[in-house]
DNA sequence: AACTATTTATAAGA
DNA sequence: TTCTTATAAATAGTT
């Protein structure tokens, strides 16, 4: 669209090359502002020129974090889980000295009325039953739900030391 | 462009909505492809239509992450800091309740002597670290996608200490 | 899903 | 660079 038809390949004068960046891409912004409007759809984008430059639309009642949270909910995983899994690495390590301090306490403890095997039973009891409600229950716990009210946290409460955060 | 010059404004009719959506995606995402190439941009797009379905851009070369990432270079900060506090005062809960664990021990008391009062203490403990690991992360896994069930669930099974409870 | 009359975007020129 | 304009491209309404 212009004086002439052109072939989409890289434009090698430097020049050119930004001034076409530059148009086309407030083309594109406005688009991306019509279609959000038009057809009520949230729209988030990020630009860099060859230059290093960086321009960003994001539909209004948004932002640019509120469309890639929602994005990676979409595709079902975050882009950043190995970010996470360093954390977790942590979390790992803080839960293995959290088990060797209880095992410390435990072994202090009168062994006749903390059995280990009736440890296992209970700790087996507990997995089982937030296995249970996980597989059920994970895609709506942002809130706490009645089987959590009435099942986890009484259970909780009552085993505490088998559950604590380790 | 086209038979007849329409307003800016949204499209009530819910079929033509999503019509003139389809198009006008298509639209964008070959101008944002025209510009990648033309420009020697990166560019990354993402859209949501009203009806909740999500289509996304991205130049050759790199992927969304990538764009992401050099996105918050350029603005010179994490989107998701946030998160990422939350995680470490999680971290911390774990380092507190170690801490009690060691406390515990060196007071040489077994678990049925502890106190009433400390006992809630660590009732507390994990019923905070609970919510919080809630808070942060649930907003991104309440849907069950089929990619949530094939990648993010196996996912959580590996790491549940991350998401859950203990 | 196709078709086109029009509008819109823009390449090249000023 | 910014403005202009001839032309290519996108698309609104139609079939």
């Amino acid at each position: 669209m212009g004086r002439g038809k052109i072939e989409i390949k890289r434009i090698e004068n430097a020049t050119n090359r930004q001034v076409t960046y530059s148009k086309r891409r407030s083309g594109i912004m406005k688009k991306a502002r019509e279609l959000t409007v038009l057809c009520d759809a949230q729209v988030a984008i990020i630009m860099f020129s060859s230059t290093g430059k960086y321009h960003e639309f994001c539909s209004t009642g948004t932002d640019i974090k509120g469309i890639f949270d929602r994005y990676q909910q979409a595709i079902g995983t975050s882009l950043w889980i190995e970010q996470y899994e360093n954390m977790q690495r942590t979390l790992n390590h803080l839960k293995d000295i959290n088990r060797n301090l209880r095992t410390e306490i435990r072994m202090g403890e009168d062994l006749d009325a903390l059995e280990f095997e009736e440890l296992r039973d209970l700790e087996q009891n507990v997995d089982a039953a937030l296995k249970e409600v996980r597989q059920r229950k994970y895609h709506v716990i942002t809130t706490q739900t009645e089987t959590y009210k009435k099942k986890v946290r009484p259970f909780l409460n009552n085993h505490y030391n088998l559950f604590s955060i380790n």
